[in-house]
DNA sequence: TAAAAAAGTGTAATTTTATTACATTTGACT
DNA sequence: AGTCAAATGTAATAAAATTACACTTTTTTA
């Protein structure tokens, strides 16, 4: 079911005027609501109790309880959509929670975004693709660096340069057949567009995980949007990375499914010779 | 207040038989749980209705709505208590839903049992250190290479090597003074173990982003877990490496905090180094 | 525009649900 | 075996939510 808090947001025309007041006191302080009782919230919004009860069954709820429930739930989704800020003056336990939020709240704001049709034709097109590259600078040449090692392990031809100029001189043979996945957060890189436009002119597959309405999306075939809002200008780039990391393991599960399970039995054997490298679990 | 799911899960042992079944019947199916009164959860459990409301008691709420409230709450977080493979037969929406679903819930979970004063001991380390090194194999390597960008922008000599050879000739040569950071999900990684001891011997400070209680933590100085249960033999690193991730964002936080304002004027300089590189927000 | 209908709202009774007080049982330790 | 404390249940009580119905306001239409 919806969340409750945009239920009410929504159905807010269609109230009467003293169901009004039962969405004006909840709205301004839902952490209450969910602790008050029928009687409570009724004499807070200056009503009778039915009439609380009767606004929760407009709102698609058994009763009071049952919408307490639901916006309990509305709550604890929404609790982290603020981005907590680090400040100067914050101690470890402080920052490091901040940080783990707002890396969650960004998260969660992307699951909720995702454009799942172009994820599936993302797929189609890695699946067909004759060789495969993945070019990021600067924090998204991490994420590169971890698309080559996925892809790697499923014995497609797979490249990813760190090096602009080597992203340059490989993009001036790409052919058709070839699909190049760029990554970038801001998609304002002029090295990166530069490229790009290249790579289309010579009819490969151009997929951008980028910012939708960015010069680098206007030069892909394809976009996906991580959706997440990280002025990496001002800011260390932390969750939008992490937001482009989670696209590539959707990605990559996609591949492994698109292949069927022939081809999985072949990733099980490269996971055996990663583990012959390993130290046993029970060493002693 | 804590999660109900986990807090159930971590007192177990201190409850009593009676007030057991009542957790074993909400971890069944706390989605039942929820919707029922507290009579009919007595009922299911086999037990009379004043246990149930002691069980909730104990479980630091007031009383048995008040329960069902903080239970809501833990299940809208994404469902997160069970870890929601992908199936053969998923479609695009299934499998993407689930991927971010585990993440979050892996990074949920990593928030609740990070060890702060680890992270602290090693923001000390790192502003300390003369020299810096990130080493990681696989998977771990593009994190290490997160963090090489990270700390490059600190203006302090930082250095991360992807391959096993070059790890082991620097670590030769390693002394007192520098730092070098491990990053392994399982800590079994028999090349990075040996690197680990031989800088460890060199008198270096070695920190460990790894499992608890492996070999490679062993030869840490100081081990930070991210308690992400992610079995990497069967499956290709997923969450595991965001949470990895997320560790070195507080890292770098925590350094640049430590290093006070001065040093945080010098950030905003190479950032603008960067924006120059870059095309302006609104080209047209 | 006045009467009828409909929608909205409140009061009080009823029902459901949760909690408390106390009695009984269980089990551990003399 | 007997005593004590902890655990559990029974039954009474209190709290909370819902229902039925009456009254009030608004809207419709003759």
């Amino acid at each position: 079911m919806m969340n409750v808090l945009e239920q009410i947001t929504q159905n807010l025309e269609k109230l009467s005027k003293s169901e009004r007041k039962v969405a004006d006191v909840i709205q301004a302080s839902p952490k209450t609501a969910i602790h008050s009782s029928i009687a409570a919230l009724a004499k807070m919004a200056d009503v009778s109790e039915p009439t609380v009860n009767r606004f929760c069954r407009r709102m698609d709820t058994k009763g009071f309880p049952d919408f307490k429930l639901h916006l309990a739930q509305s709550l604890a989704n929404g609790t982290p959509y603020v981005n907590r800020n680090v400040e100067e003056t914050d101690n470890v336990e402080e920052y490091t929670t901040k940080i783990y939020d707002s890396t969650l709240a960004s998260l969660d704001r992307s699951k909720q975004m995702i454009d799942t049709a172009a994820i599936n034709r993302a797929v189609d097109i890695l699946t067909q693709a004759k060789k495969i590259s993945f070019f990021g600078l600067g924090a998204s040449a991490s994420v590169a660096q971890d698309a080559l090692n996925k892809f790697f392990r499923f014995n497609v031809p797979v490249a990813s340069y760190e090096d602009a100029l080597m992203q340059r001189m490989s993009c001036i043979n790409s052919t058709e057949g070839d699909v190049i996945v760029f990554i970038s957060h801001t998609g304002r890189t002029k090295s990166l567009v530069d490229i790009a436009q290249i790579d289309k002119q010579n009819d490969a597959n151009v997929i951008g995980i980028t910012a939708r309405n960015s010069p680098l999306a206007d030069a892909c075939h394809l976009v996906i949007s991580t959706e997440i809002p990280e002025d990496t200008d001002l800011y260390m780039p932390m969750a939008s990375r992490i937001g482009q990391l989670v696209i590539i393991d959707v990605l990559a599960t996609g591949f492994t499914l698109r292949r069927g399970s022939k081809f999985r039995e072949n990733l099980q054997k490269v996971k055996q010779g990663i583990r012959d490298s390993r130290y046993t679990k029970t060493p002693d």
